[in-house]
DNA sequence: CTATGTGAAACCATTCTAGTTACACGGTCA
DNA sequence: TGACCGTGTAACTAGAATGGTTTCACATAG
């Protein structure tokens, strides 16, 4: 199976909060670019919050970003919206049989394959920022970023 | 979620094909080493054969390897396995509001860093054998090559 | 011809994802 | 204060994927 689709929408929706005017970018604005339901984003802004990247008070329109976007890069993400201890992104077949030489270590044999593996895929999320992202999405658009805060949520 | 437990099945599968005397591994003495069904380990053979790594006939005891170990790469066991497209481990929310500039280039931005971050995992896979792994087993045993012929499957 | 083993289909339990409804509670503002 | 929003959270759902299991047709060896 693929990676679950929280990290881009996390990453959209910190990019969102980012140009959106405060008290702006309530969870159902960000559904509606996400195209989705908000008590998604609320989940996903709750697991950017225990990671300490932004900040939702009960209550109050809309999150605040606790850093600027620049600060934060896609590892960070990531790992707030799918919390991979290190090595668990591979799967391994519990319990060998013991009694085969094979069966009692191929998990020890593969498991610096499997941590080396997961750590190249983040090293490429950790040399990119949020604000890379965001910056390349303005090029897309052909506009400065600040014409951002234009965004029609029909 | 996690990378399929597919995977170190079937590296296991072709460590056992390699040492086992022709004819001896038969789907249900992979199951037993690795504590599964015989089913699931055909399944991967399936695969494996499809993908031009082992050779399978309908009604002979045990696949045959096509290639040595030394010459398979994590990467083809991988493939094999996961069938992956490029960029295709991430998943990405679909149909985001294209009236909202975030949301019409979001997928465009984040690509090719799908792209880059999967091409990573997939590099540090290539770079190693199955020989390699099953050399790392047989140091980890202590032992030479050539006795893991003695396998013991109760 | 019989034993055995593979290939394949069908089915199931479990798990995860994402969507949805519902509701308590915190803040804001009239 | 009290109405109104919006958040946080729990609970439930549909859908998909994984891995296990049974079953059976068929190929091959002896």
């Amino acid at each position: 199976m693929n990676i679950s689709t929280k990290f881009p929408v996390a990453v959209h929706t910190l990019i969102l909060l980012s140009v959106s005017p405060p008290g702006t970018a309530t969870s159902e604005m960000i559904a509606s670019s996400v195209n989705t339901n908000p008590v998604v984003i609320r989940r996903i802004t709750g697991m950017l919050g225990r990671a300490g990247l932004v900040e939702a008070r009960a209550g109050v329109a809309g999150a605040r970003l606790r850093k600027p976007l620049a600060d934060i890069t896609l590892l960070e993400v990531y790992q707030a919206v799918n919390g991979m201890g290190e090595g668990e992104l591979f799967a391994v077949h519990d319990s060998p049989n013991p009694n085969c030489e094979v069966g009692r270590n191929i998990q020890a044999a593969m498991n610096p394959i499997f941590i080396a593996a997961q750590r190249a895929l983040e090293q490429v999320l950790e040399q990119t920022t949020v604000a890379d992202v965001a910056g390349d999405i303005s090029q897309l658009e052909g506009i400065q970023l600040p014409d951002f805060f234009a965004v029609t949520h029909s």
